[in-house]
DNA sequence: GGTCTAAATGCAAGTTGTTCGCAATTAAAG
DNA sequence: CTTTAATTGCGAACAACTTGCATTTAGACC
């Protein structure tokens, strides 16, 4: 929630602080929008271990600097955590794939959430949680 | 949107009605939910070769018959078409990892889209479609 | 600064869900 | 009954991760 540098983000929390984890902290700051493992490889020039890319997003997401964004299969988003609350809409481009956030998760015209040029073919709802066959251990 | 046999489901299209078609499409209309590959391919026994699975699904898919279900990373799900409108909200296990359609898309209690003992801990929205950047071809 | 050690990294190999190439089989049209 | 294009089964290939392990390194302690 801070000013959102790799170091601010890390302090305080028992966490070495690599230079891997300096570059991949940077490239998602600078980022900005939801990126998956080989955005991150890419963007850094494809030249840290991609192993060590997923392992430093698992250990983000267990710390909740970053959060996983649902995605229908092929590879996993995320996103940073301070720049948005837990729960908001995205926009998935059915051409080019690319995930954008979306402001607002209270009833509200759709219209008045997206900016326009954005047209919507499909809008996927999913709740997750405990099932009953679950609730009963 | 008829009787729902694996026969009325792919006549007049121009398929073949293959002894494996029939097996496929008669699993997917008795488990009546959504369903995965590789739960089709165990309810089957193990017997049926998973990439004709996959192909017959891509086809179902492409006809029409079944749709995809969103879910995040793991396995692809898929419904069949006729049972549901195409966009309801699917409730899914964080415990055991099953998927349930929800009646209604409009606005209305969860509470009573969802009977009881079903316990909420995330709600993902996602819209798909067209981006700016897409739409300038 | 130098020493030490648990944690992190790079590399290679393994896993999982899905797709592809290809020869053998089969639905269904004639 | 023929014929043939579509479908199947099998094995290998793929893509996105994940894991094992030897090497490196951050940073705690002197
Ligand atoms: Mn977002
Ligand atoms: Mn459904
Ligand atoms: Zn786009
Ligand atoms: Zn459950």
């Amino acid at each position: 929630m801070g000013k959102c540098t790799p170091e601010s983000l890390l302090e305080g929390r028992n966490i070495k602080i690599t230079r891997q984890r300096q570059i991949v902290l940077g490239a998602i700051i600078d980022t900005g929008k939801p990126f998956s493992a080989s955005d991150l490889h890419e963007s850094l020039g494809n030249e840290m271990d991609l192993a060590t890319i997923y392992r430093n997003l698992e250990m983000l997401c267990g710390e909740g600097i970053i959060r996983q964004v649902m995605n229908e299969k092929e590879r996993q988003y995320y996103e940073l955590a301070c720049i948005h609350n837990p729960e908001h809409p995205h926009f998935y481009c059915n051409i080019c794939g690319k995930i954008y956030c979306m402001k607002q998760d209270k009833p509200m015209r759709l219209k008045k959430r997206l900016p326009g040029d954005f047209t919507v073919e499909q809008t996927v709802l999913q709740y997750r949680g405990i099932c009953p066959d679950c609730s009963k251990e």
